[in-house]
RNA sequence: GCACAGGUGGCCGAGCGGUUAAUGGCAGCAGACUGUAAAUCUGCCGCUCCUUGCGAGCUACGGAGGUUCGAAUCCUCCCCUGUGCA
């Protein structure tokens, strides 16, 4: 996929950096890591420094000095996760900002002006993530919603495009909550309003996971073969790989992180908590097949030390690994792709996916 | 020596006659985390036992006595700590 900002291989895992930094790490630790696309959010930017500061500043990827790749979401997925703090109507969201209470109003047009500010390589288009529970009566109006928005996100974003100069794409989301007739007609009549990518949202919102990954495979033949496929907002390192086995480009997931931070570390093994008092005197590194350079020279003891203190460094060095684990799955999913060997690649993503603590 | 103020579970610190194994906080232990309101949140946290239950027993608020149906809470003496005065 070639952005303006650089080349991204697919599939690819995108770090998110909410609010102009992936929380922990800084830039040029980033490319050491070969992240190469990382995803913005439009309402937090928005809240602060301000979408139009950040254009002053030269855009996102100037601002936060990030030369490579950046997608920035809607703010659509704060319609969800904001709930009570939001009122939706035909014409937008009204927010209350959650730093000071203050209300704020985002149309589709309004988060294209943002995105637009901002910058990014990819924006994408004002959507309802919908909630999970939905009934379908509920899920085929939020789907409704969604399809108004995207084309009115993308006649907003066309408009901008042509009265500047821009290379930044666009790209509509798929939502139909849990029913697959419903994300068929979702897709279908998005691929209508000719979008050069497409994502599907509204899941991973509380759905059995078995579910997810049935509405991924049954979305995602529907969609243009030609054009970037992306999936919202997951997952799990084993989930990553059985959905780019079905197919999916892009997917982006704050787990790595939050979980990094949290001192969840994922490993070859599988899960690792590091706050845990087995780790005190244990001189292995993280993942003893990890090459990242977290695991090349800090042990479990120094990391469960860094952790239990809340030194600052521990959420950075768990970051990086977690990091360099998701990149490092991703790559060596691209490279099976390439020499033809994903089915075992799979398999043994499987077999290790159910162990829950690492050795 | 005298005068005040204190001594509470690993630590700090509430409670000042009865739903008190004893509020909180910290520390400790474990769990959760999926387009980031998250460096957050949840649970456990005296000991023992079991039929793991708003279960049973035991031990506990400096020490020893006492008052009371009932005391961490009231009284007496003792020990210790802090501050002030000698």
């Amino acid at each position: 996929m070639i952005l303006p900002h650089g080349v991204v291989q697919t599939p690819a895992f995108m770090p998110v950096g909410t609010a102009g930094s992936v929380k922990a790490v800084p830039q040029h630790m980033l490319e050491a890591l070969d992240a190469q696309i990382i995803l913005g959010n439009t309402y937090h930017l928005y809240l602060r420094p301000g979408h139009e500061l950040v254009r002053k500043m030269g855009g996102l990827h100037r601002f936060m000095s990030w030369p490579r790749p950046i997608l920035t979401d809607s703010g659509g997925f704060q319609v969800f996760s904001l709930n009570g703090l939001r009122n939706i109507t035909e014409a937008g969201v009204r927010f209350r900002s959650h730093l000071d209470g203050s209300t704020h109003f985002f149309s589709p047009e309004h988060s294209m002006e943002v995105q637009f500010a901002l910058g990014a390589d990819i924006a994408m288009a004002f959507d309802e993530c919908t909630e999970y529970p939905a009934d379908y009566g509920r899920a085929r109006q939020s789907l409704e919603l969604t399809l108004r928005w995207a084309k009115r996100s993308r006649d907003h974003f066309a408009t901008l495009s042509s009265q500047r100069e821009g290379a930044q794409s666009l790209f509509g989301i798929i939502q139909g909550g849990i029913y697959s007739d419903l994300r068929r007609e979702s897709a279908e009549r998005l691929i209508e309003l000719d979008f050069p990518g497409y994502a599907l949202g509204g899941l991973s919102v509380g759905e059995p996971r078995a579910l997810t990954r049935e509405i991924i495979q049954a979305t995602l033949p529907l969609l243009p073969k030609d054009k970037p496929r992306y999936v919202m907002g997951v997952g799990y390192p084993e989930e990553i790989v059985e959905y780019a086995a079905l197919g999916v480009d892009m997917m982006d997931c704050v787990l790595p992180t939050r979980a990094a931070r949290h001192g969840l570390l994922f490993t070859s093994g599988g899960r690792l908590n590091i706050k845990n008092q087995r780790y005190s005197e244990d001189q292995s590194p993280i993942d003893p097949e990890c090459s990242c350079m977290v695991c090349q020279r800090y042990s479990r003891a120094y990391l469960r030390h860094l952790q239990a203190a809340r030194e600052p460094l521990a959420a950075t060095l768990n970051t990086l690994h977690n990091l360099a684990f998701y990149l490092d799955t991703m790559r060596s999913v691209r490279d099976a792709i390439s020499t033809g060997n994903l089915p075992g690649l799979l398999d043994r993503t499987r077999a290790r996916g159910g162990q829950p603590e690492a050795g």
